[in-house]
DNA sequence: ATCATAATTAATAAGTCTATTAAACCATAT
DNA sequence: ATATGGTTTAATAGACTTATTAATTATGAT
């Protein structure tokens, strides 16, 4: 079966088997299933990639090298005032969150599946958190010497965006089909959490 | 095969397969698997329960329900400060995290596969939940009309303290594995977060 | 045009899963 | 002791899963 455009069968089933695991998680999704959706042999899936762990892997790595690599990335935090930079990482770490709102659940449940890979996770991560805990943390104590911040661990910081970021984009589409939010609602709700969690954490970190 | 104590085979089943759904989801545990775990026949399971999905329903409706009760609870918030009541709400709702762990992303997971399963849960919480924001809410008025709290929705507190609290005991194993954390330090940091989840919250509501 | 190689398919082995059925087992009331 | 009804098991149907193999088709180089 000929695939249209200049696309590759193997990106093809990339692609489709990536969005089917994100919505049904690997147990519940088949290869089977995979290769109806792309359109091709079944055999065809595991001729590439030889076992559906393979292709799980494949894909789960690339996604979660490139999210990390773009959450540990400080490119952008060159002179800003040091809550500024907190509220360009809340809000940049939102946005990662609202263009890949399945993945945290996808980690979580993947690595409840195979804790071996964790492992392999902490490899990949590597040295990509240390540039910017240390940019932060040196940065942190001036802030905190100053008086300017509350004395605080960056840690704690970081645990606090990260939980209000991700606990949203998990449990709003929950929370929001119990209390029936329409779309439109469900838009309000989330530009304005992207503000209030800013917020949050600005004030956590006032004196 | 005889069950040794008292507890009926039916219990036994029913416990069993909670603990199992809970560590590996509804997909990834099976019939076989749980009659095993049990020690009784596979037919038995269906014998009491007909169909997993029927098993699965039992179990989650019923701690969801346990669940939910517990955290609308209002009992105990008579005759508190406002902030009093905050700090008790985040530190209540923590400790029942605490003792179901998983029960978060078995509900993200469960209403991922079977979405119609929403409508039956916003029956069974139903009212649940007006005793508690009805009567925050009026107190919250009246502490922002007083100028002690910021100008604030109630419903944007709820959310930042299910946020931290949920956030934590999903990702705190992962990230734990990642950052390699012994019991010890794992333990330290979950009663270190208890009381700065209270801490964040407060500072939130400073005018 | 033909040959080699890559891509794709059909067929199928071997296993697991859910669910059902019929038979065996056990306790208890008569 | 035995008939009865609830409990448990063995056996199995039927669907579906992963993975492999051999055969077919397409592609590109010579």
């Amino acid at each position: 079966m000929k695939i249209k455009n200049e696309q590759s069968m193997e990106q093809a089933i990339l692609e489709t088997a990536e969005r089917l695991f994100l919505e049904k998680g690997f147990a519940s999704t088949s290869t089977t299933q995979i290769a109806k959706a792309v359109g091709c042999n079944q055999a065809l899936v595991h001729y590439y990639f030889r076992t559906k762990d393979n292709l799980f892997n494949t894909i789960f790595e690339s996604k979660f090298k490139l999210f990390f690599q773009k959450v540990f990335d400080t490119t952008q935090l060159e002179n800003m005032s040091f809550t500024d930079k907190i509220k360009h990482i809340v809000e940049t770490h939102f946005d990662l969150l609202a263009e890949n709102p399945k993945i945290p659940i996808l980690i979580l449940n993947e690595l409840a599946r195979q804790p071996e890979q964790i492992k392999v996770l902490r490899d990949k991560l590597h040295t990509l958190p240390e540039k910017l805990f240390s940019l932060m943390n040196r940065e942190l104590e001036l802030e905190i010497e100053a008086g300017r911040i509350k004395k605080i661990q960056f840690v704690d910081i970081v645990v606090t965006i990260v939980s209000l970021n991700v606990a949203l984009f998990t449990m709003l589409p929950v929370a929001s089909s119990v209390i029936q939010l329409t779309e439109e609602q469900q838009k309000f709700m989330m530009a304005h959490r992207r503000s209030e969690n800013v917020n949050v954490v600005l004030s956590y970190l006032k004196p």
